[in-house]
DNA sequence: TTTTGTCTATCAACCGATAGATAGATGTTG
DNA sequence: CAACATCTATCTATCGGTTGATAGACAAAA
């Protein structure tokens, strides 16, 4: 089913949304900058989302289900453990190499004491679905270790990747966050 | 030396500001802001910081700076390398439990791209200084190392500890943030 | 004909920044 | 010491520009 020129605008809108708020934040882009980048007016894109709480909202959960989608299935028989674990750490890196941007939910984190009430739910959600994730993969990998282990371990992997995303896009170096992966990798002794 | 008013009112400034930008980052807060937190005008705020890069970089020099003083000296005979490690995490775990904010330097690195110059340059200064400080503990802490996978090691320290207050400080809970800092102690083998 | 997506035009509020007045502190000179 | 001059920190008032958001016209599509 094809799409319709609505719903092909709107995907540009949450796009410019997605890619102007991993630069700058929430308080950092405007209506008006979005519009530009589509190449409508800013009055086009309230239209299709009336406050700018819900362009953000709309921009998060594309981030997320695009995100989820991309992990897939952490318990996919045909994938081993450390597959999975280098895919996760693949995603990180990959928004650094190729978008040369922060992850939009970690950069929205930092700002959680100053966003609308459900744009925060919705980054909170993010922190959730991958903590799911990661410790799925993580009990495969040790299926002997206490439950309450296995979740330290996953939020750690998370925390890491995000606070190495973090420094290495404030000094533009991709092999400050290699470094910080493959110790993390050796940390999790996969 | 006592100060003079005007230091007094300087340094209310910079605090407010500090403050602001904890929440909502560098677009996230204005000078009229500033200026109701101090009980003067936004005008006054101009007077001693022309323009908001002036501002933003003295709020990230003076977090720095305090930040260094607190570490104190990283070869200090009479502080063991496990003792400086803990005084470390429990720095960021403060800004959560006391602050209930981040750290103003990860989050102002999540928004680099955005910044003034000026003050892009002052948060890189505060990675360099922390890997400075980390290296040498960690060095001390393992004498035998390679200098290269002891870098690796105090990256990964900073990465992990500014990655999980984003995470905790999102949903508000100090637990995740002591349950990461707990498997980071584990992971450094100290 | 009704619905939909876009436009133009506009709003009040807020932004960073500046100009100029004023009062008080500080310093200089007779 | 007294008188004058300068400097400093604040104020009020205002600038041009931007912000998120709304109203209403219009054309195309269903």
């Amino acid at each position: 089913m094809a799409k319709t020129n609505a719903e092909k605008t709107i995907d540009k809108i949450v796009k410019a949304a997605e890619q102007r708020m991993r630069a700058g934040g929430f308080h950092g882009f405007s209506f008006r900058e979005i519009a530009a980048d589509v190449g409508i007016k800013s009055a086009s894109v309230h239209h299709h989302f009336p406050t700018k709480e819900d362009l953000a909202v709309a921009a998060v959960r594309a981030y997320v289900e695009r995100e989820i989608a991309v992990l897939g299935d952490p318990n996919d028989p045909k994938r081993k453990p450390s597959q999975l674990v280098a895919s996760y750490i693949d995603l990180f890196r990959s928004a650094l190499r190729d978008d040369h941007a922060m992850c939009l939910c970690g950069l929205l984190a930092s700002e959680a004491a100053t966003l609308p009430p459900r744009v925060t739910a919705e980054v909170q959600k993010f922190f959730e679905r991958n903590l799911e994730w990661t410790t799925a993969v993580l009990k495969r990998a040790n299926p002997d270790m206490r439950a309450k282990d296995v979740r330290a371990k996953a939020l750690m992997m998370t925390a890491t990747l995000e606070g190495a995303l973090l420094g290495s896009q404030c000094q533009s170096k991709l092999d400050l966050f290699d470094n910080v992966a493959r110790e993390l990798k050796a940390s999790l002794s996969l």
